[in-house]
DNA sequence: GCGCAGGTGTGCGCGAACGAACATACAAGG
DNA sequence: CCTTGTATGTTCGTTCGCGCACACCTGCGC
């Protein structure tokens, strides 16, 4: 299981890495950063899952990404940032490559497809916080838990992981009885078997089917933030509203919205 | 009022990109993108005030940035993506520059400093969004409207603007209701006062203080995403899970944020 | 004057999630 | 065997926000 964000490169590019990597194995419940502190390196999971987690008023927590095969830890050094916004803690155990700080700068700075390759992830990164943040909005925890099961399963490959009901509340930013209840119910429908600290999904399917259509939207990495989301119409909130038309070109529209309100 | 992300430049850069920027004037409730479309231009705003918003399921709206004179419209094409991953909506009427696409991104290419400040300014609208994420699972409506104003109000350079409860009710993502009852107790205690579509600022602290912590985390753009924020140590899982470092920043908490809402 | 529409204010019943306890169940080690 | 610790299950009263429905107020055009 290679990192696929390396894996896209041209050969010749990521050859040029390979002296720079070394390979490490994450264990599970290693914080790789803290927010605040300094990032020392970044690390390419290949089969291991790292999720990153915002801190709110110093004790509850928050996932907002999850970073597994596909991507990167620690985006923000390239985007010129050496203090870590959030903190990354390992989910899932497992093998990845880290590069140092200083070295991972200068291999950014001579690479253009690794440029390129980032930029694309940030991206995905971006579109998966966003969704999260409306997720964690209007959907009931059941649909929030069936989702972050299916997410994890496609970043690690597999349907069976070492995860507790305390540790996914953290995750999902609720309690713990609420992820028990969640839990329960899905078990209950044989959607999925747990006990103990460890989870495998039987019906991969019947999850979808609990899921909020956040899940869909946000799955395939490649069309993250929608490119055939084809919204109907750009329904506005009747306040803004255009009180008119249903909004026929979806090109080259600066849409009347005139001073309505 | 100048873009500051533009008069960040060194005066050469700044020179160089001049040509290709032409004075616009963004009208209030104008979409700029909507999600899915492909994205012809960015728009660095002066005065003016945009929000992006993500689309839930075809009709349900949520603000996840909002981007005044300190940032860009159309970052996404930065990251060398095309489509727009959300809806943008002009919140505040008033000048922007616009610079085509093809322009934007060759003087990308050719600008070194540029690309350092869509970087920085990058990452500071990912911690937003985070930050967003957070507070929306976290807090209750009125204090996120008390941070939404404040966020406005230091965009707009401004305590005083329109919008009407039911425009507001689509960026926190709640009933207008709600939005009438957060509303009416500022309004009540003078810290706010509005009318038709038109709200003003009476008393920006006492708004603070009826804020969550997020608005103090998000504020300033440059410390965003918690600089000095130092959570102790790197702990496992469980210490996540265990509250027991009985949090003793004094530092953090200069707000009641009783029972911790 | 009248109607009308946009903006705002209320009330009611309901369900989701919360905080705080308390109650089992299994696992490993003395 | 018994203890200890971790994982999961359950209950109770409460708060928040939702959906729905309706009333009112103000400006504007006919």
């Amino acid at each position: 299981m290679q990192n696929i964000l390396l894996a896209s490169l041209p050969r010749k590019e990521y050859l040029k890495l390979l002296p720079d990597l070394s390979p490490v194995t994450l264990a599970f419940g290693d914080v790789l950063y803290e927010p605040g502190t300094p990032m020392k390196e970044v690390y390419f999971p290949n089969a291991s899952l790292v999720s990153l987690l915002t801190i709110v008023e110093g004790h509850l927590a928050i996932e907002v990404g999850l970073v597994g095969r596909e991507g990167m830890v620690g985006i923000a050094l390239a985007l010129g940032v050496d203090v870590s916004p959030v903190r990354a803690l390992v989910q899932g155990a497992g093998p990845a490559l880290r590069m140092g700080r200083g070295k991972f700068l200068s291999a950014l700075r001579s690479s253009p497809p690794l440029q390129r390759a980032l930029n694309t992830y940030i991206h995905a990164l971006m579109g998966q916080i966003t969704q999260t943040a409306a997720c964690n909005r209007f959907h009931v925890v059941e649909a929030r838990l069936a989702r972050w099961l299916l997410m994890t399963r496609d970043r690690v490959g597999s349907g069976d992981f070492r995860m507790t009901q305390e540790f996914l509340s953290h995750m999902l930013g609720v309690r713990r009885v609420g992820v028990t209840q969640a839990a329960s119910a899905f078990q209950r429908q044989n959607l999925i078997e747990y006990s103990r600290g460890h989870i495998r999904i039987l019906d991969h399917h019947g999850l979808e089917a609990a899921c909020c259509s956040c899940y869909a939207a946000g799955s395939d990495a490649k069309t993250l933030w929608g490119p055939a989301r084809t919204v109907r119409a750009a329904k506005h909130p009747r306040s803004v509203a255009t009180p008119s038309v249903a909004t026929p070109s979806p090109a080259e529209r600066e849409v009347p919205m005139e001073e309505a309100i």
